[in-house]
DNA sequence: AACTACGTCAACCGCCCAGAA
DNA sequence: CTTCTGGGCGGTTGACGTAGT
């Protein structure tokens, strides 16, 4: 059984894109712009994959794609989305305009992780590995202020939350928010303000739960509704 | 200089979801 | 309501570059 594989593979190349190819996406894109993935390829003259054309778009010739290091407000942005929304790379990603959520992805395996695990703070959880207060006053961030809304959040902790995997239900998503970047030290405690769409798209929520609560309590920024309104941007 | 280990990142794979038929 | 299809996402792989021995 299974699904119908999304072209065929028989005939298409696979790898490293060469210049000719991205020149003939390029080409393709800027006079017919971003259109059905999967019959692209054929339209373009390539041999290769819808999914692979579309990648390649997304991830690496995009005209608006801001390359190279990571500065230290993002990573702060990266790490900040991260504790709240886990793996949520596209979610991440379109907080930081320029970045794909492959990079972001990419950049959070190969550093952040790292980054997180020598200040001895689990990347999964955003919690300190052992109980060492001192090294989990690490960061606080100011969302850059091209942003409008604002949510602000309190969140308690009780449990790991990260997911690795799936779809992100509510509870894993009150977990996610469990972290450790707050500048009171000990508290348990995250103050993230962030900031959602601009103008007249905007959108403002907050919300707060008390330490030690157990439920769900009064959440306005529910998972799908979060994840819209962070596509919005 | 040669070899090995490690780090980085582009690309692929398979699954999931939303919308169309 | 069910099935099909395309797009999108997250996890993983593998090629390549660099540092270390």
């Amino acid at each position: 059984m299974g699904r119908s594989p999304c072209c065929e593979k028989a005939h298409t190349n696979k790898g490293a894109w060469t210049k000719e190819e991205d020149q003939r996406l390029i080409d393709y894109i800027r006079n017919h712009g971003e259109g059905c993935w999967r019959s692209l390829p054929k339209s373009a003259g390539l041999l290769r994959c819808g999914k692979s054309c579309r990648l390649r778009w997304i991830n690496y010739l995009r005209p608006d794609l801001k390359r190279g290091n990571f500065s230290d407000e993002e990573d702060e942005i990266i790490i900040k989305l991260h504790s709240l929304l886990g793996n949520k790379w596209s979610l991440i990603a379109g907080r930081l305009p320029g970045r794909t959520d492959n990079e972001i992805k990419n950049y959070w395996n190969t550093h952040i992780k790292r980054k997180l695990l020598s200040h001895g703070i689990d990347p999964q959880t955003h919690r300190p590995v052992k109980d060492s207060v001192a090294v989990a006053k690490t960061a606080s961030v100011i969302v850059p202020p091209q942003n409008d809304a604002v949510i602000s959040k309190t969140e308690n902790s009780s449990d790991n939350g990260a997911s690795t995997s799936g779809t992100t239900t509510d509870e894993e998503l009150r977990q996610n928010g469990d972290c450790y970047y707050s500048d009171n030290s000990g508290d348990m405690e995250l103050n993230l303000d962030l900031t959602l769409g601009s103008g007249s798209t905007s959108w403002v929520g907050s919300g707060h739960v008390v330490v030690g609560g157990s439920s769900a309590d009064s959440k306005p920024w529910r998972d799908t509704a979060m994840a819209a309104r962070l596509s919005l941007l």
